[in-house]
Formats: C-alpha cells, sequence, structure tokens
DNA sequence: GTCTATAAAGCGATAGAC
DNA sequence: GTCTATCGCTTTATAGAC
C-alpha cells in the first residue's frame, strides 16, 4: 500500500464507518428519508465530519452506490460454457437469479431507479457496473455456445435478452414491491423453466 | 347520476384539480420531492384546500394511485384468441409492451417501486390493478391456446409469465433508469422476437 | 479532522376569518 | 369549502473551538 493513488480518496476508518451507516439508511430508507443525522448517529460521528468527506447529502449517496457497484463482481459458480448447453444455462441462470434476487440487490435497484430521474450518471454508472456486466457476461456465453454449435443462436444478445428477462419475471417484480410470491415458485424452478424453453427454442 | 355514491367520494372540479396537479408532481418527481405546496400552486388553490379533501400527503399519494389504477384498463386491440397463435400473441404483445412503455408508466412504476416499503398496501394494489391484471389476461389467453391445441403449453401461468418476462428485458429496465436504448430495439422487434421464440418452444 | 452549537430554509399541517 | 397567515418541527449545511 504506497501512497499513490490519485484518483479514488484514501479510506480512512471513519469515512469507511460513514459509507456503512450511509448504505445502511439508503437502502433501507430510500433517499429522501435518509437524514444525514441518522448516518451521523449510525457512524458514531458527527454530522460535521461527514461534511468534511463529502461534499453534501448527493454526493454521499454517489459515493454509496458506486462503491458497491464495484464490488458486485462475485461469480462464483460461473460457467466457462464448455461443457452442454443445459449444464451451462442452469449453472448461469442460477448465479444471475441468486445474486438478482439478494435482498441488498433489490434495495439497491429500488433505491436507484427511485432517484433515477434527479441523478442521471448514477443510474448509467448503476446499469454499466451492475445488470449491463451480467448482460454482457451471458451474451458471451451464448456466443460461445452458438459457435462451438452446441446451441443454434442465430443473434447472441436477444437470446442473453430473452433469457434475463425470464428470470426477471414475476418473481423479480413481485419482491421489487414487497410482495409475497405465488407458491411454488422458487428461483430453482423459474430457471429451470426458462432453460427448457430456451433449450426447444433454440436447438 | 344519482347522488348514491357512499364508497368513493363524489368528484368535485377543485378536487379533481388538486388531484390532476398532484399526479403530475408525484410522477415527475417523486413522493418526498413533492411538496404541498407545489400541489397547492399547481391546482392553483390554497393548501388548506388540500386538506380540506385529503387528511394528509400520503392519503393525497394514494389517491393518486389508486385513481392512475381504475383507468388502466384499456385493451385495445387485445386478442379474442380465436385465431392463429402467432397472430394472437403479436398482438397481445404489442398492447402489453406499448402500455409497459409509455412514459406515464414508467413514472408510476418507479414511484410505486420507491414508496412500496414505507406503503405496503398501495404497492399491493397497484400490482393488482396493473401487472397482475395484465397477466391473468394473459395467462387466460394461453390457456385458451392449449385448450384448443393451437399450442402445447403445458403450464399457462409459467408460460404467460416468461412472455411478459421478454417483453420486459433490457428495453424496459433501461428505460425504467432513463438511459438511451440499444440501437434497432424497438417494440416490434422485441415483441416479434419474443413470439417466435415461445412459438418454436411451444409448438 | 473532529467536535458542539447554530444558522437558514423548507416542510406538513392547522387556526381562524369569511 | 376556501382563503391567508402562521405554527412547530425537521432538514441540510456551516462556524468556530480544539
Amino acid at each position: 500500500m504506497v501512497k499513490n493513488e490519485r484518483t479514488a480518496p484514501r479510506p480512512s476508518a471513519k469515512r469507511e464507518a460513514i459509507l456503512d451507516a450511509a448504505q445502511a439508511c439508503f437502502l433501507e430508507q430510500g433517499y429522501a428519508a435518509t437524514s444525514m443525522d441518522a448516518v451521523a448517529s449510525g457512524a458514531t460521528v458527527s454530522k460535521a465530519t461527514i461534511y468534511a468527506h463529502f461534499a453534501s447529502k448527493d454526493a454521499l449517496f454517489a459515493a454509496v452506490i458506486c462503491r458497491r457497484c464495484d464490488n458486485s463482481s462475485y461469480t462464483t459458480g460461473w460457467p466457462d460454457g464448455s461443457g452442454e448447453a443445459r449444464e451451462a444455462l442452469l449453472a448461469a441462470g442460477t448465479v444471475l437469479m441468486t445474486l438478482l434476487l439478494a435482498p441488498e440487490t433489490m434495495a439497491m435497484y429500488r433505491v436507484v431507479v427511485a432517484e433515477a430521474v434527479r441523478q442521471p450518471d448514477l443510474a448509467r454508472a448503476f446499469w454499466e457496473e451492475g445488470p449491463g456486466r451480467g448482460k454482457e457476461r451471458l451474451t458471451a456465453l451464448f456466443a460461445g455456445l452458438a459457435e462451438r454449435g452446441v446451441l443454434r443462436v442465430a443473434d447472441p444478445w436477444v437470446a442473453a435478452d430473452q433469457f434475463a428477462g425470464m428470470l426477471r419475471a414475476e418473481v423479480f417484480h413481485r419482491l421489487l414491491l414487497g410482495l409475497p410470491l405465488p407458491d411454488g415458485r422458487t428461483i430453482e424452478t423459474t430457471v429451470a423453466a426458462a432453460v427448457e424453453t430456451l433449450l426447444r427454442a433454440y436447438s
């Protein structure tokens, strides 16, 4: 850890505590309902200290979202695309949908969507680092399967779009609205149904 | 128009003006960023008049959402399911996706999602009157096509879920975040691709 | 950098006249 | 029902001591 970090501010203990507390507040209660007093209290820090690190509430919010985006790169279980098509799609679908339905992801999505109109740059960054990146990996997977001839996909982008869409159907939208799920619909059944449909369509 | 309306309050000119102004504010700026002063100004009415009609800001918001839900029943162009499967699905998909991508629908979705945690009852009402109703119609359509034997669908709910999901894929989520659309992706191409995929899978 | 204390403004909601 | 005027509270942000 040399001191040669010009772009990002170097992490300090207080700064991290502030970001942690702010993330908890923003994700649980939304942007507007979160007060700087609540963040200060959560971080056991005075409000003035927050303003020493972040220019404004907007800047603090942006910092929280960006930090979260940078950390959203865990891809354990992602298939390399070398085996059977069904196997690869089941693995990819399970990874994506598990990440998608994680409470933290849902909360993140809610708050970014809510603030998208007010902070367009943030919405763009969120998409590119989050859903957009997953979409690219999925497109690459379909392209690889098509190239190897195990799947007859004319346009990998469209196939990835359809796959992602089927994963993010009613289950996702009900969770986003905080509603109970329909009986018997789980990650496994949804992924399996989507994979079977795609295999029948593209074989 | 007899005076026998016990449930809903009878419409008055001022009341409607308030609801119109409130809807414009809430959908454009969100719940928290909308002040009662702004609504009063938009309706050319005093703030006290608003409180004569609505108990609180929350109540006003709920009234706006519910009124909008009641009006979202235009189904021009919805297929009766008597003809060919491709024809019926193309028609249904176009109707759904056109409604889905309408700016007003997008704004509504944004604000309801943002307030879902704080007002769960409202989120539930929105789902049942909006997306839920569309989903039911779609499920019935698939069930009818399956019954007539023109489509081999084991579970109409799953088929409807997948169709709706494919319609609400990247295009929908990018619009929700206020981002530009990828080149060459329109309502027509998305609907057509989804229909072809489902036909290949379920024929 | 970090604190306490406070400024300055905006908010939802209400009182009281008409 | 509708208005004007205002209350009481919370908010973001800052000043000044250390």
